[in-house]
DNA sequence: GAGGCAAGGTTTGTATGCAAATTTGCGTGC
DNA sequence: GCACGCAAATTTGCATACAAACCTTGCCTC
């Protein structure tokens, strides 16, 4: 077969089995469903995803399990279509997001290693020199920057929690605008939530995550055009 | 076919897809994995299990995905095995669960509606009628209780990854295990978080749920023989 | 002209076939 | 007695086959 895995922008947990063609089928499945080239709501026909990427309906049928047990895809009576996701759903996501996050945070601060918090400072203060022009870039820095404080929470059920919680944010249009504006925002979150570590103050560093995490969606609310639900804020 | 669904321990989120065979093979799988009746490390040859539910490959290997997915299953080279949960991945589930439930906690504090409330109210109490010698009823209410605060936090995507991380706490012999101390140390915790979500306080409803869990894994610990990891307690 | 029924075509859900790759077992040589 | 290597037997990964369920469409009847 010959998946055309053309350059994308870096998507968290691209999941390849060894050497399994589900898996390749997979990652484009998700891509497309996330960048919203497949649009909410969608019927998923087998056969017709089976030719687009030149495989037998064999992995495209293991694919849509695991695409299903990701929650991307919804079981219809017959079939699957792509799962179309409310502003409330987004709402609960970024809620998700904020206890996920804010927890690792403060299992960071409290027990992550001196190179481990060294390692986010480092992020943070290269992430300051960046040019505002090179988007790419801090989209990456930014990505590394929660990266490297999930891995400082020792606690890797959680961050594949995270990871897993990721998959939601991009349904169209939502891919351009969390890599927009949310960005140019985070450096005095960041900044906070760094000196929380400095000091290794669990329950601060927490706290400033949840901010953080909370303010980047009040962007997004704005930037999308979506009605913001309630309750965002929880407390 | 004829899978044998035998009357079994109650499990969080069975997965039954609209009449689809491997569904019924996942709940199966799922629960010999859990239970232990499938080993850690065991390899799970696709003929075996086929024969032994009485059905083709084709639904078993679709459902080994899903079961891929939830981390119950890991890939080898060639094939899949039952995954082995160390001591320390049980204690980062444990902290998984006590970022997810504390933060539903909270929010079900602060924005569960009175009905909510006044539910959770209602199973605390009828749970401290019973008589320690039922243990089923024990173990059903103790659910309950829990998956009445899920469900007054509002957040559907915060439910479903509680029920997500419950896929880890039993494997053998955890179970058993989990039925006998704990609970009756729960109710004094219980007692705690009722308190905290009527008089609608979030940060303390976190506070006593998050406790609450930590001590359920102290007695797991103790009940198992397992060594403690160190760090569970983050704060 | 509208509604219902039926027939045909899709599309799924499950089973099976086949070749490749890995593992197992045995024999041989050291 | 141990190690190495070759061959046979599993067992997978992917493809395809088949029947049942479903949807569409077109025709017939009222």
């Amino acid at each position: 077969m010959q998946i055309c895995v053309q350059s994308w922008p870096a998507m968290p947990h691209d999941d390849p089995l060894p050497s399994r063609l589900s898996s390749d089928v997979y990652n484009v499945l998700r891509r497309q469903i996330v960048t919203g080239e497949l649009r909410p709501n969608q019927p998923l026909i087998e056969l017709d995803l089976a030719e687009r990427l030149q495989v037998s309906r064999t992995p495209v049928r293991e694919c849509l399990q695991r695409l299903a047990h990701a929650g991307l895809v919804v079981p219809r009576k017959r079939g699957w279509a792509v799962r179309e996701f409310t502003p409330d759903e987004i709402r609960q996501n970024a809620e998700l997001r904020m206890a996920l996050e804010g927890y690792a945070a403060s299992l960071a601060a409290i027990r992550g290693s001196p190179s481990d918090i060294a390692a986010i400072v480092a992020i943070h203060e290269r992430r300051l020199t960046l040019r505002s022009s090179d988007e790419e870039k801090r989209v990456k820095t930014n990505r590394d920057f929660h990266d490297a404080i999930m891995r400082a929470s020792g606690n890797g059920r959680l961050t594949d929690a995270i990871y897993h919680s990721g998959q939601f944010y991009f349904n169209a249009p939502i891919a351009r605008a969390t890599t927009g504006e949310e960005l140019k925002l985070g450096n005095a979150d960041h900044a906070l939530i760094v000196a929380a570590l400095l000091k290794r103050d669990g329950a601060a560093a927490e706290r400033a995550m949840r901010a953080h995490i909370q303010r980047t969606f009040a962007v997004f609310w704005r930037v999308t055009g979506l009605a913001e639900p309630l309750h965002v804020q929880p407390r």
